[in-house]
DNA sequence: ATTCATACTATACGCAGGTTTAGGTTAGGG
DNA sequence: CCCTAACCTAAACCTGCGTATAGTATGAAT
């Protein structure tokens, strides 16, 4: 939860984020600007106060990408639910963060996503898991995928047939859907690995 | 694995590593001369030159603090397999380590164990599958260990019964193992988690 | 013997980057 | 209607920090 943030503020909160995992290391002032296209290094320093003035962001005075996200609000969001009609995943829809090594799933903007059901048990895939998954709108066939298909969001098994999308599950009662090209789906990430807490 | 460097190499690779945990974000050439009071900074540029032509630390040249640190260094020892003998697990054996939020499994020391073999399947632990465990002697009934016996390690449903203990596994193929008291059984952890890369 | 890698001191160059000063525009609240 | 906050440009200041040059010392390897 993003409160009392303006929408810039969120921007560059969520842009100091994926920086951070997918470099390892904080930007500076103007690798932010960069980003947003100002054309003065000041634009992104008064919204990196702002974050701080707010106790969204530490910062050593002085030094270079010397940045603190607080809140252990780092790495990769954990999304409970996803929000009808957003066109973007957005970051502020996060309730809760999980801290891993960015580089021990490979490069790339992961998010993470809490397992419900068991149409994945055929994969080992249980409920309570929560899935780890690299943001991409595409996929290979056979992979599994988050996808969100009217409102909802499912794990299944991701095969391109000739008409259209087969979404399968991992478990034989659970029965595959079937998804023309001209329903609303869309890819929100591919399966990259398993966090499981006992 | 940190072989192949020397020991003031390791101590730097070490410090950053620290670093990164304690502040956030990584240190600079000074701060790791600093650490071990170098009084020129050379000193430190030329074991983080070293480091990095040695494949551990990355860095992009002429940026401050912009390293990486390669090769999944910290945090929780990854066991692949125990000497036998030891009278402690030493964390000097770990080949690769895990970089977790330490505190997302809880409290205490964790080392992890690579799963061979499918007699957890039941439990929807398959092969390859990472099990976080907390270090500790003695377990639940119920609870899944990690026990030494015989110089094997092995992942089982720990079952005190009434003339000794009854290591089960998950999976109906693999039978129940029966341990005396005299035998030498020596629980090295209990389960707490699961990481699984695809 | 003499090359090499390790491990440092001392000094300095130059630019990346945090920060400041001095503005401008827009929207909202009292 | 003023006042503040948000949001931005433009230009400059100055120091932190990566890096280079020039050495010294040691020990292992060839």
């Amino acid at each position: 939860m993003t409160r009392g943030l303006t929408d810039r503020q969120a921007q560059v909160l969520e842009f100091i984020n994926n920086f951070l995992s997918r470099q390892g290391y904080p930007p500076t002032v103007r690798e932010v600007a960069a980003q947003f296209g100002f054309r003065s290094p000041r634009a992104a320093h008064d919204h990196m106060k702002a974050l701080q003035k707010k106790g969204f962001l530490r910062a050593a005075p002085g030094l270079p990408r010397a940045l603190n996200v607080v809140g252990h609000a780092k790495h990769i969001p954990l999304l409970g639910r996803i929000a009808a009609g957003q066109p973007m995943l957005a970051v502020e829809e996060a309730d809760e963060y999980l801290d891993l090594d960015p580089t021990f799933f490979g490069h790339g903007s992961f998010f993470a996503l809490s397992v419900r059901g068991d149409s994945m048990v055929g994969d080992h895939i249980q409920e309570g898991d929560l899935v780890i998954l690299r943001s991409q709108a595409d996929a290979f066939s056979g992979e599994v995928v988050a996808v969100l298909l009217e409102d909802e969001v499912t794990l299944k098994h991701f095969h391109p047939v000739a008409d259209g999308v087969e979404l399968r599950a991992a478990n034989p009662l659970v029965k595959t859907i079937k998804v023309r090209p001209e329903d609303s789906l869309r890819i929100l990430g591919v399966m990259v690995g398993l966090v499981r807490k006992v």
